[in-house]
DNA sequence: ACAGGACATCGACTCCTGTCAATATAGACG
DNA sequence: CGTCTATATTGACAGGAGTCGATGTCCTGT
């Protein structure tokens, strides 16, 4: 599966000209992944361990959800090519793409701070 | 009403630390309104247009959807924080705020590029 | 005051989404 | 081989979201 994360942002930001429909709906599904409450926290916190990585046995833990619940969440993050999977024996492990994030950014924001 | 857009993002990436609940929930909003392909051409045609601004009969013209529809969507897109209002006669003309893209640029991205 | 136009709101409909319990898969270890 | 454990998939359900047609509101001319 292609993630669209990559194509996702070029170098010219949201405000400069008017999006086309087809980069329109080419970005939306990586906001959409990431307009969750949960899923923002799952990111966050995977982004945030040591190593960058997390396994679902983690974020289990920290949340008050079923199991199925966020395994769904981390494919919808993962479909949307904002985290990698890498199955270790029995875990698996979830880390972040910080290009698909950063690229995110920078078509969102305005040139600089 | 008070947006949600002010307080979203503090100086803290997202893949610094775990986000709290709270911030989650704040920021969630945000991005669920720009998690539309409609939406997202909206705001870009608006933030494009020569002195920032469009009305709603500009923005009729450039979709192929319902008045009421468009309408509601710049609602949405204003309850977020992310463009304000300002009626001008008969006519109503949105703006886009970049203080809260680029708050939520800062949030998302990492410190780069 | 009245008519017309610009925008908003309402009600209804369909499709999508988050959630869970139950079940399946698949690797590790006896 | 069988069992345990970690993760994924499925099915079901309630609530949310995008869309439209009809209607309401408010300003501007005449």
């Amino acid at each position: 599966m292609i993630s669209p994360a990559e194509t996702a942002a070029c170098c010219a930001p949201l405000t400069a000209q008017p999006l086309s429909v087809e980069q329109a709906e080419q970005v939306a599904p990586l906001l959409k992944a990431l307009a969750d409450p949960v899923r923002l926290r799952l990111l966050s916190l995977v982004a945030s361990r040591q190593g960058g990585e997390a396994c679902i046995c983690d974020l289990n833990e920290a949340f008050d959800l079923s199991q199925p619940t966020i395994s769904h969440h981390m494919k919808v993050l993962h479909e949307a090519g904002l985290v990698d999977r890498d199955k270790r024996g029995v875990w698996v492990y979830y880390r972040v793409r910080p290009q698909a994030l950063s690229a995110l950014a920078a078509l969102i924001g305005c040139p600089v701070p």
